[in-house]
This record gives C-alpha cells, sequence and structure tokens, in this order.
DNA sequence: GATCATAGTCGTCTCCCTGACGATAAACAG
DNA sequence: CTGTTTATCGTCAGGGAGACGACTATGATC
C-alpha cells in the first residue's frame, strides 16, 4: 500500500502540555482558559498545532515558552538551566475532539516555582491550579460548592498520567529537583517529595538517603535560612540522573 | 486560532509494533521485509496506518492480528488471553519519512513464543529476529560479515526504546509472564528474566524472590519436566501486575 | 540397575537499607 | 533568656537480597 494522499486520512496533530511545579506545598498544573467553543469557559492544558517543518518536542518546547514566558527546555533529555521536559503519551481517541479528528502527543514538564506566575507571552487567561482539585473535577463531578468544572476533551486523564509519571518517576531519578530553584536545602528537595507525594517524610531519614546517594546532590559551600530556623547546607543537583536504590513512597 | 482545515498542516498517522518475544533464550523482534521503496528490501518494524474512525490502541490491535495472524490484545492493558500491548512512544521527526510527514505512535507488544513463527495474515515476509543483533546493526554500521543493514526509518530507535522499556519493566512489574505460556514453571520464567537482561541470575534466590511475592504466581497443581531434570510445579500468572519490592537487576 | 547430569526446592548467614525515634545544633521571636 | 523552628547526627531493630550449601527427583548413559 503506497503512501498516496487518497489512501490514507489526513490528522491534525498537537501537542498539549503538562506543566507541574510546587507552589506552597502544593502540586500544581498550569491551565489556561478556553476562549472558544467546544468547552468554551473551561479550564484546558496549553497547546497547540504543530508546525509541519516542526519535530514534536521542538512544537512541545515552543508552546512551552509561548505559554509561560521564560521558561524553556534544553538540548536531550534535559532541565538544567530550565525545566524539564518529556514526552508522556499520545491520545488519538476519534471523538475526543468534536471537529475533527486530532492525536495530541502530550509532553510533560517540571519546573520550579516561577517568581512572575504566568507572565508574559500570549497567555489569555493562564494560572496555576492544585493538581488534585483539577483531577476531583474531573472525577467526581461537582459535588460540594467549591467544584470547578473538570478540564477540556481528555485533558483530565491527561494530567492524571502526568501526575502519576510524575510521582513514581521521583522514586528512581534525580528529577524532583527540576522542582527546585538552582539552589535549594535538603529540606526543600523533602518538601517537594512531599507536595507531589501528598504524604509526610521523616525528615532525618530523609537527609540521610539523599545525602548518602553518591551523585545525588553536591554541596555548594553556602548556607541559608530562608525557611526559618538552623541555617540549612544548599546543594545543587549532582550528575546522577538515576538514584539506585530508589527514594521508597510510603504506602499508605 | 480556531480549527480551519486551512491553518494546520496535515499528517498521516501510523502505528509501528515492537513485538518482542523470547525464542530459545533470547530476545527477539518481530521485524518484516520492505518491499518498496523508501528502504525496499531492509528490514523494519511492523505497522501501518491508523484509519480515520479507529483508536490508536485499536490500530495497534488491529495491525497485531494481520501480521502475527493470531495474537490479539484484550481489553485494557491485559495481556491475559493474548500478548501484553501498551503504548511506548511516538517519533515524529519532520523527515523521518522522506515521502511526507509522518507521525508513528509506536506499541510494544509482549508476547509468548509462538508455535506457528509468524504464519498467516498478509505477512509478506516476516520474521523473528534476536533484538541486540538488530540493534547492534542500528548502531556501529557494518563492521564484520554477519551484519545486517539497520532497520529501516528510524525503527532501530523506536526498537531500542521498546528493549529498554521491557527490560525496566519487568522489574517492577508481573510483565515477564506476558513472555510465558499461560502454565509454566519458575525455570522457565527465570529464563525469561536472564534472557531480557542478558544476565545469570541465582536460580535459588530467584525461586525464593517470585515464590514470596505474594499474588504474583498462583500454582496449578500440576508438574512439568519439559526443561529436564526434577519436576517443576506449573504456575499461572497472579492477580498482582506490580511487584514491591522490585526485582533487582544486577547492576553489571 | 547404578551412576551421572540436570533442574528444582529448601535453608542459612551476612550485609545493607529502611523505618522509628532520641538527641543536639543553630537560627529567630518574644 | 526561653521557647519555637528547622537542620543534622546517631542508634537500633527488622526485612530483603546476595552468596552458597544441601537435598530431591527426574531422564540419560554405561
Amino acid at each position: 500500500m503506497p503512501y498516496d494522499p487518497s489512501t490514507f486520512p489526513p490528522f491534525a496533530v498537537t501537542v498539549d502540555l503538562v506543566v507541574l511545579t510546587v507552589r506552597k506545598d502544593a502540586l500544581c498544573s498550569l491551565v489556561v482558559r478556553r476562549g472558544e467553543p467546544p468547552y468554551q469557559g473551561r479550564w484546558a492544558l496549553p497547546g497547540g498545532f504543530v508546525r509541519d517543518d516542526e519535530g514534536l518536542e521542538v512544537a512541545a518546547s515552543r508552546e512551552l515558552a509561548e505559554e509561560t514566558g521564560l521558561l524553556h527546555s534544553q538540548a536531550t533529555e534535559g532541565h538544567r538551566g530550565g525545566a524539564h521536559l518529556e514526552q508522556l503519551a499520545t491520545y488519538g481517541a476519534p471523538q475526543r475532539d468534536p471537529r475533527m479528528r486530532v492525536v495530541s502527543v502530550a509532553y510533560l514538564v517540571l519546573a520550579p516555582d516561577l517568581p512572575s506566575p504566568v507572565a508574559g507571552g500570549d497567555a489569555r487567561s493562564a494560572r496555576w491550579a492544585p493538581s488534585d482539585a483539577l483531577l476531583d473535577a474531573s472525577e467526581g463531578l461537582g459535588r460540594d460548592a467549591e467544584q470547578q468544572a473538570p478540564l477540556a476533551f481528555d485533558h483530565g486523564q491527561i494530567l492524571q498520567d502526568g501526575v502519576e509519571r510524575a510521582r513514581s518517576k521521583i522514586e528512581y531519578s534525580s528529577l524532583a529537583t527540576a522542582f527546585c530553584p538552582p539552589e535549594f536545602t535538603v529540606g526543600e528537595l523533602r518538601r517537594v517529595y512531599e507536595a507531589v507525594w501528598g504524604v509526610a517524610l521523616d525528615p532525618r531519614n530523609f537527609h540521610r538517603k539523599v545525602t548518602g546517594t553518591p551523585g545525588f546532590l553536591m554541596p555548594t559551600g553556602g548556607t541559608t535560612t530562608r525557611q526559618g530556623g538552623r541555617p540549612a547546607q544548599l546543594f545543587r543537583t549532582g550528575e546522577a540522573t538515576v538514584l539506585n536504590p530508589p527514594m521508597l513512597r510510603p504506602e499508605a
């Protein structure tokens, strides 16, 4: 069967972004309000069409820059100097967009808490929203007053997959540092784990684990008291990308 | 920006399959010989176009049935009664197909060793080939005489990603049983791990681990001597899908 | 039929990691 | 100065994994 335009159906291909950050001890996702039908006025994940001369990851990176203003990823699978960006999964159910056949390649972005919350760019009305609130809305539809409307399209599912990916990936990789500023303390890193997993971790065991894993953290020599209490050592992300043995997530 | 056909470029969307099995203590992949240019005569992964009313996983399942004749997956994320099928990743570099812009959603299939090697269907010239030979060919280009030509398109990369996914996933899931017949022995399961990882495992520690993990293996009561030696107990896959703690892959 | 090779199964011992938790250190607020 | 907060060091018991020894039950070979 030759590749003749008449023998295959044309698809629109988009990228959608699950952009996660930790703000005020909560895992938050970037969402934008839709200005047009369908799902007009509802929250959705940022995203857009892939251009015809553009790779998928390049498109994701471009959309990220457009939506967040400043962020951008770097090289392959990297997160230094920007946010971490990786492909999440692809969604292509025939009726996921009522207008036409769209296949969407979702990307997962892990970003440090941005000083300027979603400033700049063509971001119409973008905001950070706690991930669990968005997911609750997409599951149990409207239980109490504070309930939000679920995300547009199948974005609730995409967000859920992205959050789950992030939760599992920080277990066995050093990716949690992507949520931290360039220099951070052990306590700040622990609060990232606690926010993403939604559990409390023992500060002493956590400290032993992360400082005892070779290549995970590199001391910078400096200290800070920005969290109050006794001054804490500052660290940078080390060379290690995988954590072996992994950080164990309490079952609960 | 409305979804107007004139505002977005049309893409062809295909599914490609990384079909893995264990044959004669080696991890093998299903490859088909290309009958047309480009890459005419070269080996490639099986795959084809997604139809315009068809979901991605449905398309993958259909292609699998067409290529292998008998296999088919079942329900969501299931592998009982057939092969395990899961989405792997999506590849969409602008020039990956010289004829046109194609985005390919790759699926990973784990199948037991089929009695009829790739019989039936429209499978022109399909065969099982050891995965490491295919990957060697795609990396170090033509070193010695036995060298094969690398896979067509970016299928070498896709295969590599699929193999790596399989290798890591049997660590923390019961997926290795997807390579086994419905009833199997602990030794057969161990040989699966050894083939996929390319390492030797201690039979005694392996036995303790798999029989000690609740829900991993269900004894059927029967025994077999098909491997020679002392009769071994037969097991079926249990309810557990995740292995916690995981099966540790020797570092080496 | 005795012997051997092959696989399977049960135990033991030690090391390391983890979870639980006590204790100390260094900042700030009153 | 005292209490509060956060960081950091130490100790101890339990569980899992690697390294192996020992025994069992088949088929193959002489």
